[in-house]
DNA sequence: ATTTTGTGCAACTAAATAATTGCACATATA
DNA sequence: TATATGTGCAATTATTTAGTTGCACAAAAT
């Protein structure tokens, strides 16, 4: 088992998810972002950094602020995989109960 | 701290996500899946449970093989969270870039 | 110049996760 | 009936993860 940072772990976790939601609305900073959760500072920050690492925001410094802002690039990775379960849904013919069901006059 | 077991959480595994393209081919038992990867049955089964219990997968048993098959319907939530994202990407006036640039200038 | 503010980073802890091993049990096959 | 096969479940272990506390340091504000 080794380190996985990539999208998809990203978002399993739901405060990482609502802080991509929030960023959706402006770039924040991580004191911003941390008013609207019950975590401190330091928590949501460690989650930005991971967010960071998997490039799915990115930062801009303005003094000592740092804005974080979503990378929308990253995002789109997610709907690229989804692709071809995308297309299973939207063809009717295609329908796995069938492909199951035929199992046992199969046999 | 919680156990999480939702549908972000069961792609968040890229063993359970390979499952699942296996599964948009045909319905299979669990030793059919394991024989597709290097770990073990048990491994496997483990997965397949988790991927039960966040519904993305379901069962229909025939003799003693249980044949695993994936739920479109629960794929669909994934791509429902993402609408929010593709609107985004898709409308080239709401760029954060743009966003974020001006705050420089309003400072 | 001193204090406050915004941030990252390190150490630590508790909990969750993934994987192994071994077993039980039902259903097939010989 | 005896054996082989397909599966789930429990116990155990190593690793990862999320969160807390405390500190350092730079940039603003007083």
């Amino acid at each position: 088992m080794k380190v996985r940072r990539d999208i998809f772990q990203a978002i399993a976790d739901p405060t990482r998810r609502a802080i991509l939601i929030l960023l959706t609305t402006s770039a924040m900073t991580p004191n911003n972002i941390a008013e609207h959760f019950n975590t401190s500072r330091q928590a949501v920050s460690k989650h930005i950094q991971i967010l960071s690492e998997c490039e799915v925001v990115s930062q801009k410094q303005l003094g000592r602020e740092i804005y974080y802002q979503i990378e929308l690039e990253k995002m789109k990775e997610i709907d690229i995989w989804l692709e071809r379960f995308r297309k299973m849904w939207e063809d009717r013919f295609n329908q796995l109960d069938d492909l199951l069901d035929n199992l046992k006059t199969e046999k």
